[in-house]
RNA sequence: CUGGCCGUAGCUCAGCUGGUCAGAGCGCCGCGUUGUGGUCGCGGAUGUCGGGGGUUCGAAUCCCCUCGGUCAGCCCA
């Protein structure tokens, strides 16, 4: 660097300022919305873990193996940054032993320091699901079905879901072995790159995107054909509960999801809009062996991730989900040196309205600009005259309050406001939707944002402003 | 890690057969309207041309190195 002093964002992270990150707002509102229907609750644990709670859990994956940000603490403790969401919630499962079935959502960032390209970084964004302590195939749908539903909310259509299923630990390594006999005849047609994986990871050599490789494994055995019966019935059970459910399935026998803990169904939702290789906006499965890795009593579970900007991705290439327009419900203009829009806009803040001012003692011009700006539907103005005569001046600045300016009352002018607010479909749609963002990650945002009605939010996503 | 493309104003970019080449649009600020925004008109501020080195009388422009961004492989959300 040739000034050290000018600081830019790591490589493979990002900033996401207002405007835009209301859309963030807006995409937990909906997720915690959507799960939560569903009886799923916040589960906010640390960003950071023992490293062997994520070596322990998934140690084949690239992103535990070489990805992970680690590092030792001033304790001498190896840690790692969360590299995934999965792990740590099966760790507070197994440290606190709630009651089952736990179901449990979060949002959180997740950590691999590999090479950045479209919808993919070094801190990305997940929220996600789990749901532990039942085998039944019942919950692999509901799982589902609340991915779908809140793909929905978003406005995504244009989305495939792929579905396959692992089958149990004794199923996958029969299946494993006859695959492996048939990748060592054919290793030799095999892309150069995926060889070694025959030894060491042959169902990935079915995920493979290397045209040699998958014309070589085209009528490669399928796992489904190697299924115990209670394997193949649970599956049956989550195609039949999808068929209820009026969700289409695309059967994907080669989907091998980036984790070895998966066990009966893996899924992921492909946007059919996104033309990148990192396309996968949400994905998951079941992982009835995984509380037992990390020292807990034999606990199935089932589960989903979906990665935040993927999702804006997708919805960007849709054309859905637009950001809601941040704005206040009222700016206050004061040309007589500033005291009344000190007071005045904490006024009307503590009555429950969203209020912004100038500063630096503009002149009038610069202030309405100011106001204009703001998006705010009102300006109150404030000047000799007004002060003179006990009152403010109620200035429309958009079509919403048409074009008369009034005189209102100084000790009316707040609850005034108020009820033209109520009445003001268009303004109440975007109620909360105006004030500082804090981290888009943060719990009491997510409470906040709960307390919004669906309602207002399914027709925020439908009708973005 | 390997490779392609790209780094010029806050943003998007033009300029790149070396010689008014430091620009445009948008944005920002001010004025026209010293009490009224959004339209319009006028004016203004802001750049180590990513950084370093080299070639040359002269480099944003050519060469080398380097840093950064982006996309692709791999991997995954």
């Amino acid at each position: 660097m040739p000034d050290p002093t000018r600081f830019r964002a790591p490589k493979g992270t990002q900033d996401v300022l207002p405007p835009a990150s209301a859309r963030w707002e807006a995409l937990l509102a909906h997720f915690a919305t959507v799960v939560e229907r569903g009886g799923y609750g916040l589960l906010q644990s640390p960003m950071f873990e023992d490293i062997g709670v994520f070596q322990r859990a998934s140690e084949g994956a690239d992103a535990v193996r070489k990805e992970m940000y680690e590092f030792d603490d001033k304790g001498g403790r190896r840690i790692a940054l969360r590299p995934e969401g999965t792990a740590s919630v099966v760790r507070a499962f197994v440290e606190h032993r709630p009651p089952v079935p736990w179901k449990v959502w979060y949002a959180t960032p997740a950590f691999r320091y590999e090479n950045v390209q479209a919808g993919r970084y070094r801190q990305h964004h997940q929220v996600g699901v789990e749901a532990l302590g039942s085998p039944d195939p019942d919950v692999d749908v509901e799982v589902i079905t609340l991915g779908w539903e809140f793909l929905q909310s978003l406005g995504l259509r244009d989305v495939d879901l792929l579905l396959n299923t692992m089958g149990t630990v004794d199923d996958r390594q029969r299946y494993v072995e006859v695959l492996r006999a048939f990748l060592v005849e054919r290793r030799g047609d095999l892309d150069a790159d995926d060889r070694d994986k025959v030894d060491t990871h042959p169902m990935r050599v079915l995920d493979s995107k290397r045209r040699a490789t998958r014309d070589a494994t085209a009528d490669a055995p399928r796992i489904a054909d190697h299924l115990s019966d209670e394997s193949h019935a649970h599956f049956e059970r989550v195609r039949a509960g999808l068929g209820a459910m009026a969700i289409d399935v695309r059967l994907e026998p080669r989907l091998v999801r980036g984790f070895d803990y998966y066990t009966h169904t893996t899924f992921e939702f492909v946007p059919r809009s996104v033309e990148n290789a990192q396309a996968t906006i949400l994905g998951g499965g079941r992982y009835d062996g995984l509380v037992e890795e990390l020292g807990g009593p034999a606990t199935p579970g089932v589960g989903f991730g979906a990665g935040i900007e993927r999702l804006l991705i997708a919805c960007d290439a849709e054309g859905v989900f637009a950001a809601p327009a941040a704005r206040v419900d009222v700016f206050v203009v004061d040309v007589t040196g500033g005291d009344h829009a000190r007071d005045l806009t904490a006024e009307l803040r503590r009555a429950g309205l969203r209020a912004d001012r100038a500063f630096d003692q503009k002149g009038m011009r610069a202030q309405m600009k100011a106001a204009d700006r703001s998006g705010a539907p009102l300006a109150v103005i404030v000047g000799e005259q007004e002060v003179a005569d006990g009152v403010v001046s109620l200035r429309p600045l958009r079509g919403d309050f048409g074009a008369e300016q009034q005189t209102v009352p100084r000790s009316q002018i707040a609850g005034h406001l108020r009820r033209l607010r109520s009445n003001d479909v268009g303004a109440d749609t975007q109620a909360d939707g105006g004030g500082p963002t804090p981290s888009p990650l943060d719990v009491a945002l997510a409470r906040k944002l709960l307390q919004r009605d669906p309602d207002d939010l399914a027709q925020q996503a439908e009708e973005p402003s």
